[in-house]
DNA sequence: ACGCGTGCCTGTTGGC
DNA sequence: TGCCAACAGGCACGCG
């Protein structure tokens, strides 16, 4: 279950074996996988890609089409916050939603497809080369996935991006506690609302609060500024852990060279339900919150 | 505004 | 050994 942390390791592994290479063909072998932007699929066939990063949960390719049909390369939506500012020059955008399953690995040029490949784009080291050099697989188990094909104006009509909440990186931990401070949800659902801040679940959420010694089950404007202001500094410290240490692997998490993270050895609380505390060794309890298991230390969380 | 239930999916796990 | 329910969960959606 890639969240921010794995992300960001999918985008460092995977961007310096694709940027500067040329997409000879895309291959949708799901078709609701390819969620929007079929009808610039063409504009794909050609184009180098120029960047890959990350906002919130999603990875983003950047890529410079052909010369012949581009439109509005100098267009610029309308921006909510700065976080949500694209790249400049770039014309075409693929965003990717891992979901749970969503995997990138870049094989050589005659792997075949393999049960849970649902999009294969072939790449060439060089414009208009024959040879197909490698391919890009994005597979995805179990379908939750989504790749969209986005001119930078597009953004503008996807609520989901719009809506995107902090990137917790890059904000401060004052702006963060202030914005959680403002809900009246419990804190844990607050923490895996998109709109409020981006990037975090189930994982992150669990441990962030564990860390800050908060209930999950506390309703947000319950708690006071400056425990929400730990949480904030005790979240983004966790995040970055996990970045420094590539992501946790539960089952499925693999960055884009097939490695497995190592931050899943590091958890106090997620998937530990009925095992010990590893602060104070009370039974840690497990429960239901916002539709996913939550696990807390009735000793260290109040 | 918020919580909750449901649907989307497929593979793994555990009880009988 | 095999069958099947429960479970994993990000996000959209509808309801109260």
């Amino acid at each position: 279950m890639p969240e921010l942390p794995e992300v960001e390791t999918i985008v460092r592994t995977l961007s310096p074996q694709i940027v500067g290479t040329y997409i000879r063909d895309v291959h949708i072998l799901h078709q609701k996988t390819l969620q929007a932007g079929e009808e610039l699929l063409p504009q794909l066939i050609g184009a180098q890609i120029t960047t890959v990063f990350r906002r919130a949960k999603l990875l983003l390719v950047g890529v410079l089409p052909e010369k012949k049909g581009i439109e509005d390369i100098a267009s610029t939506p309308s921006q909510k916050e700065e976080e949500n500012a694209l790249p400049k020059d770039v014309p075409l955008f693929m965003a990717f939603h891992l979901k749970m399953t969503g995997r990138f690995f870049v094989h050589p040029s005659e792997t075949m497809p393999l049960k849970h490949t649902r999009i294969i784009f072939d790449l060439a080291t060089k414009h208009l080369e024959k040879k197909c050099t490698g391919r890009l697989f994005f597979d995805d188990m179990r379908t939750f996935g989504y790749c969209r094909i986005m001119r930078p104006a597009d953004f503008a009509q996807w609520a989901f991006w719009q809506k995107l909440g902090l990137e917790p990186l890059l904000s401060s931990p004052q702006h963060i506690a202030k914005r959680l401070h403002e809900k009246k949800m419990g804190i844990k659902s607050a923490l895996l609302d998109q709109h409020v801040i981006a990037g975090v679940g189930n994982i992150y959420a669990d441990e962030s609060l564990f860390r800050a010694g908060i209930l999950p089950s506390q309703k947000t404007c319950d708690i006071a500024y400056t425990r929400l202001e730990k949480l904030a500094v005790d979240l983004q410290a966790v995040l970055q852990q996990s970045i420094d240490e590539c992501g946790s692997s539960i089952r499925d998490y693999r960055d884009a060279k097939g490695n497995a993270g190592a931050f899943q050895n590091n958890f106090f609380v997620y998937g530990r339900k009925d095992q010990p505390c590893k602060l104070c060794g009370t039974s840690l309890q497990g429960s239901r919150i916002a539709g996913r298991g939550t696990v807390h230390c009735p000793m260290c969380q109040k």
